[in-house]
DNA sequence: CGGTTACGGATACTTCGTATCCTTAAACCA
DNA sequence: TGGTTTAAGGATACGAAGTATCCGTAACCG
């Protein structure tokens, strides 16, 4: 049960985007130069964020992406679910129906009892998630950073959008 | 992101030892037979379970698998991590030291930001597992399955083990 | 001794994540 | 206007991991 390495590139590009002057669009190129991560994948990942209403693209020179909301609307969950879907990570069977005593015309309730304790669990690791905004980040990110870092970054980053 | 489905059966395995007698064993085959899952590949789960000291098997006729400890000292997580394994749902690649800005020798006191927080859900994901004991789930499935079928269940599981 | 079972290794099959390539359409610029 | 740059998205190949089966071995029982 692994999640997929595009979250985290995708993760990471947020991160960056935040750092950004508002309405300066980076490059899918630029990025990927950046996290030494493939172009062409991490397009792929981009293009998920997008569709979500996480980021906007924008065609043509000078072209790529920035985030579409203010950091503080956007939160962990968003970008994850972006990446890799709204699924459970517990897929339930419904086993119990195989059972050869069950009744065939049996009905249930209530979801199976295993299922309902997998899914809280899952609904536990998402609040989680939905608990920390892009803006919290920043925050963390600017007392891990040196400044003196974090203004190279941007400055290399838009020295070639 | 999906859990494997041996979790399930693992678990479903699980909830019938828990009404079985103490001192009874169940075969595998008898398990697959109930589930309607192949075999063999259920008979991994159960190594899986009984190396991680969950069940314990014995050989011969009349052999199979039962609980090794007491229904309360077996949580959710025990029976997951049993066959999931114990690794984080997120992987840290180091994404950040990639960064072409970044001083070659540069340090980083604190793990990256963005792991920190997918760490952080996935602790939450694992908590809640941890709160949830065999016994409890023996509990809630006692209400939820008429006790007709629940003394069926046993009946028919134990004229073939 | 013969049959039954857990156990573990070896091996295919299948699915899915990873990665690349190519075409199209939109935006910018000369 | 025409050429360049970029996002968007479809098609495809590759590799890893989950799924599944088969076989040989060792232990247990009648």
């Amino acid at each position: 049960m692994l999640l997929r390495n595009q979250v985290e590139w995708a993760l990471h590009c947020c991160a960056v985007m935040v750092g950004m002057p508002a309405e300066r669009f980076l490059a899918t190129k630029v990025l990927a130069e950046f996290h030494e991560v493939p172009k062409e994948y991490l397009s792929k990942a981009l293009q998920s964020l997008s569709q979500a209403g996480i980021i906007e693209g924008t065609l043509g020179p000078n072209g790529g992406y920035r985030l579409a909301k203010a950091p503080s609307e956007i939160t962990f969950l968003d970008v994850v679910e972006a990446v890799e879907g709204r699924t459970s990570s517990f897929a339930c069977t419904e086993i119990r129906r195989n059972n050869p005593c069950r009744p065939t015309r049996m009905r249930d309730p209530k979801p199976c009892a295993v299922a309902r304790v997998m899914w809280e669990a899952d609904a536990a690791w998402r609040k989680t998630l939905r608990g920390v905004r892009l803006s919290d980040l920043a925050k963390t990110l600017e007392s891990d950073i040196p400044a003196e870092l974090a203004a190279k970054n941007t400055e290399w980053l838009l020295a070639r959008s």
